[in-house]
DNA sequence: CACTTTCTTGAATGTTTATTCAAGATATAG
DNA sequence: CTATATCTTGAATAAACATTCAAGAAAGTG
């Protein structure tokens, strides 16, 4: 017997970035070869197949993201401190530092780019956006409860729009490299969500 | 000399249409003679390659769309009732008839799915979405003549919030098979973007 | 120190890809 | 009707692709 040689955190972060920069159908196995450091051999040992490598980036994503969503409401006492907070960071997060270099999100990118015929990937996705939704609706629960927003829309309501918000602010960022009017828009979302 | 036997339209509303369903980069040269009718070598000799082509297509959907764009606000007294309009125009679009087909857009499309190193079909989608931002500004000038709007924002940030709407709508809409929510977060986006 | 199990390596495989091209077809011009 | 220019056809091509696999390496077990 003998165990794995590389960190799976390590390969599936690159094997995000990768998926990220160029889409799943575009990024070769030779792109992934060079993103994660392992062989194709050792990638289909693991992971079975490219499809199964998307799955795992897919889960390790839903995770790191997770896990920095709770900073953004951890300890503060107005919710929508934080929402306004998260809306900011994910504008940053697309025009971090360099200028031409654009983050997306896994999740967005994917569930744009698929077509049907990739029914496990869809439901991952599925999943993990879920998840996400739910998260949110947790934290307009709260802020219901707290009386930072009124109950003129369902906490259900107020979640879709913030995140119909965030993929359209993405999307836009594709073309508009101005970061003031970004801001802009992501202040004008919360403003909207939180009304 | 002799001229082409095809029609261009209907070959660039194939191509269009293969390029919205599969994506730019996975529709294959096969899928293109199918939903084209032409023989690559047809193909080759209207368009030059697979990128000409793709060009092409986005021209005439820039163009068809312009077209459409034009009839919701002809002739009408109140041109917020046209923007609405064209929000629920755009969830019907994306959930015609049949449940499981789902049409996008072939420009967020293409801008979602692209990389760097398209350069040609990247400033194609820019010119694209100027001029359809340039037709919202327009009837939000309008709008604001007509006393529809105020000036608490200007028409370019109405504008934006219009687009960022949209693409969120659209990007939704892939994971909510739900039409009453769909249309209830189109009626949102208006609100919000008309107030 | 073997033995076995599992991992790593990287070349081989067969498929699919975008593109080219030569041969045949057809429209227009003279 | 002839000539020629251009289009259509579909097979040929070379590159890129995801996947497999046999051989070598190394870890855990007794």
């Amino acid at each position: 017997m003998r165990s794995a040689e590389f960190d799976r955190e390590k390969v599936l972060s690159g094997a995000i970035n990768a998926f990220i920069a160029k889409g799943y159908n575009k990024t070769s196995m030779q792109d992934l070869k060079v993103a994660t450091g392992l062989h194709p051999g050792s990638i289909y040992g693991a992971f079975k197949s490219k499809k199964g490598l998307m799955l795992a980036a897919i889960k390790q994503y839903e995770t790191d993201k997770n896990q920095t969503f709770k900073t953004f409401f951890a300890g503060k006492t107005r919710l929508t401190d934080g929402i306004l907070e998260y809306l900011l960071d994910t504008v940053k997060d697309i025009r971090s530092t360099k200028p031409d270099v654009q983050k997306a999100c896994l999740i967005q990118k994917a569930l744009t780019e698929l077509n049907d015929n990739e029914p496990e990937i869809e439901a991952a996705l599925r999943q993990s956006l879920s998840g996400w939704q739910g998260a949110f609706t947790d934290i307009f629960q709260q802020a219901r409860e707290n009386g930072e927003i009124d109950d003129a829309r369902t906490l259900e309501q107020r979640t879709q729009s913030l995140v119909i918000g965030i993929f359209g602010l993405r999307t836009y960022a594709q073309i508009q490299t101005d970061i003031d009017v970004l801001n802009q828009q992501a202040e004008q979302i919360f403003r909207d969500v939180c009304a």
